[in-house]
DNA sequence: TTATATTACAGCAAATACGCTATAATATAA
DNA sequence: TTATATTATAGCGTATTTGCTGTAATATAA
């Protein structure tokens, strides 16, 4: 997987706003008193990919999102409740 | 490209989800009062992706749409200002 | 402690995102 | 109308995501 390689990433990884949306999941995990495996297996994703999500070892797509918002039954809002400053 | 190949599909697409999205971002840079080319040029993406996000084209990772917030300037929540039901 | 549940990590293959570049189609302005 | 701006489409190459399948590490319970 080799994520320490930063020398060879075209699709940039926007780490401050995965680092974000890794908090609110395990805290809406958490406040729902689900697992990663009893999240993945209700959204149809792997363990793996959850836990890769949580761990910042990947860059979901918004598809992925999605799934774990339907299952949380949140509004997409609620996931992505945090602030993004512009960059300058 | 080949987008109507649906049999060979392991990443799923959340149409109704990226449609919604898509709606979203056209209403938002039609707010701002900014090109597709202008909104690609400031948020270091190409044109080809924003178009490809806006017709539906792609299932473009969050870390797309966060340098497209970020551009925006506008919380992550507003550009996900929409409800996705949970699905039966 | 030991057992069990949960989370993290790893490697492979298939599918796909994205940059790049060009062109076509469409909308808007003159 | 013609010119210009904007949006849509297309193909290629590379990097990445995701599923899949394990295993390891860690937390929790007994």
């Amino acid at each position: 997987m080799k994520k320490n390689d930063n020398l060879s990433k075209i699709h940039t990884f926007d780490e401050e706003g995965l680092r974000l949306l890794s908090m609110r999941l395990k805290e809406i995990r958490s406040e729902k008193g689900i697992s990663q495996e009893e999240l993945a297996y209700r959204s149809e994703l792997t363990l793996s990919q959850i836990a890769r999500i949580e761990t910042l070892k990947t860059n979901p797509t918004i598809s992925t999102l999605f799934k774990i918002i339907r299952t949380l039954e949140i509004k997409p809002s609620y996931l992505f409740n945090f602030d993004l400053p512009k960059r300058q």
